[in-house]
DNA sequence: TCCGTGGATTGAAACGTTTCAATTCATCGG
DNA sequence: CCGATGAATTGAAACGTTTCAATCCACGGA
């Protein structure tokens, strides 16, 4: 195996000391031409790769930043991280992508590593309202931004979208469709997405002074507690049995979907369903699903560049919190086409 | 802001040498019990956190090891993570995830990155058959293991599915069906696994004296190829038109799906679909999909285990190529059932 | 009392880079 | 021909950790 080469062993092939290969590196005009080129050569011959450790120590801190996910499965954090990826990229850092797997005790090992390795600064979905180790990263120095959820305190910029609108729209478009008896299915609670999107749509349901929501919460936002649900829901006396459901995400609804087909109730006819993020395979699901969209690239793109402005160390940085509205798409899974009859 | 608490300030505080405070941290029953309370003591009231830039440095490498994935988007690959970080967890490595995008040059510059950062070892599900890149790592000492791809030479451990004989199942599943006319829909041609699938598709119609498949080639993997596949496939003549399509994977396939309804075409009875990966999506889709299943998290655990393996340096490290059986799922997109006669 | 033993601790070197004050050297104006 | 100028280059310090040979010290055995 090659053994492992340094700016010392270019600089000896080139005959120039350490800090004009650095120079050549990170500074090429301010090295003359034909030394310049000889760097370049031996770079070349030797195969010398640049050891990041030390530069990251040198520097202080490293030339990235992360994004802590809720749950990498979910394809609506894959799109936002996209966004985030694209502004990273323009800023020349890169991102390291951290699944917290719905887990608190792997988000705090994910934030841990994130202090240990100097990142310049966290992008990040929590688990709960607030996160101490978080709040704490901040207060020493790295900055955090809050996606897809909004700051309580001022302490920390956040972007998110308006999630009791969300689930507002979500409802009213059910009741204005003819719903009374409506349920919840989302969870856990510790999540405030869902607390959010729980109280618009209990809000809507109030202000049509309806009955509250029917809630059936599950553990995790995920496909196979929407199925759970689901059948949770077809066990309930049909006289009780609401007529449409509201999912605290589109994995839920989908699962919910797979087991109405399985119980062989029929969507939206037997129930209706609104899922919420309007994840590309909404759309094409057993029944296309009406779903809540949000801006994800765009929530991705501009929370990191809120973070690159902390990061970059203006001392009159103001925080910040960006909302964003969300936007009801209707389809098939909550609209009775006469087709259907 | 907190200044920077290095070890030093550690040890002033706890009135003990620099060395103590690392045995401490990394061999804490050589440190006498008092002596240990102390110095633990002075961390917590520092709030010190080690500078992993500065570990890496003095050890030479990094504690991560890094995936390399073709597409993020796709929830096939956010599988196979799970399956690679499970067994990083247990040897207490971290896992940087990277997003090639279906780019050669993102997916050189992932390289790149992990080349500078002396990342313990790579998995990467590459582009193109061949990575010169990752080839020269694997020469200069950082083991890749290819993931989802066979080695054609031995100089790499591997980790695949039998993709020919994917291709062949559900090729051979269509014709016992009854279908003649089988279009194969999937591309770029440069990925292999899509030649692959090719392959045994196209085996499968020789052995059985069919005509050969109609190939509809896509630019990429992804849902939005798949609709315009659709199209495209809608556009031919009816005499012509193929009444089966295998898609060379899910989200092509949902693609598909999504035009047909569209186009008011109805599957499997016009067109029968048959994708690959079973991603979860696949079977609460509009039609539930037939579909090509992989063990996707086995695949990313054993992929991790190669790359440990070879990684923890024992010499006599052989390469190895693990080949999993695909195994074909039978869903609605495939059966005509009575129920929609 | 002295020596040997071994556990605990120390102190300095080393990892590879960047930075910056110091130095060299050629050139140009006077 | 001298001194000033400034571009190019050098060399050493510093970043924070780990490691390891060296040192210290207390204690038990002779």
């Amino acid at each position: 195996m090659a053994q492992p080469v340094s700016i010392r062993d270019v600089a000896l092939r080139a005959g120039v000391s350490n800090g004009t290969v650095s120079n050549v590196l990170n500074r090429p005009e301010r090295v003359a031409a034909p030394t310049r080129l000889r760097v370049e050569a031996a770079i070349a011959e030797l195969g010398f790769v640049r050891n990041e450790s030390a530069r990251q120590l040198r520097a202080g801190r490293s030339r990235a930043i992360a994004y802590v996910v809720l749950d990498a499965g979910n394809p609506f954090f894959t799109d936002v991280a996209r966004g985030v990826e694209h502004a990273a990229r323009e800023a020349g850092l890169a991102v390291y992508l951290l699944n917290s797997d719905e887990n608190a005790e792997r988000e705090r090992e994910n934030l841990e590593l994130l202090h240990e390795q100097r990142v310049q600064g966290i992008l990040i979905t929590p688990i709960e309202q607030d996160n101490e180790y978080a709040a704490q990263l901040q207060r020493q120095g790295t900055p955090v931004v809050l996606v897809d959820r909004g700051a309580q305190d001022a302490a920390q910029c956040s972007v998110a979208v308006d999630d009791v609108l969300g689930g507002d729209l979500a409802a009213t478009h059910l009741i204005e469709s003819g719903h009374e008896r409506i349920a919840m299915i989302g969870g856990p609670f510790s999540i405030q997405q869902v607390r959010d999107r729980h109280e618009g749509a209990a809000r809507a349901l109030a202000r049509a002074g309806l009955p509250p929501l029917t809630v059936l919460e599950t553990s995790a936002l995920q496909v196979a507690e929407g199925r759970r649900a689901g059948e949770r829901l077809v066990g309930l006396p049909s006289a009780r049995r609401p007529t449409a459901a509201f999912c605290a995400n589109d994995l839920l609804a989908l699962g919910l979907l797979q087991a109405m087909t399985q119980q062989g109730l029929r969507v939206p006819d037997d129930l209706a369903v609104v899922g919420y993020d309007d994840i590309e395979f909404a759309a094409a699901a057993a029944v296309p699903l009406t779903s809540v969209r949000q801006p994800r690239e765009l929530l991705g793109r501009t929370a990191a560049q809120l973070l690159l402005e902390e990061a970059s160390g203006e001392p009159a940085h103001e925080h910040r919190h960006v909302q964003f509205q969300p936007e009801l798409v209707v389809r098939a899974s909550t609209t009775m086409t006469t087709l259907r009859w």
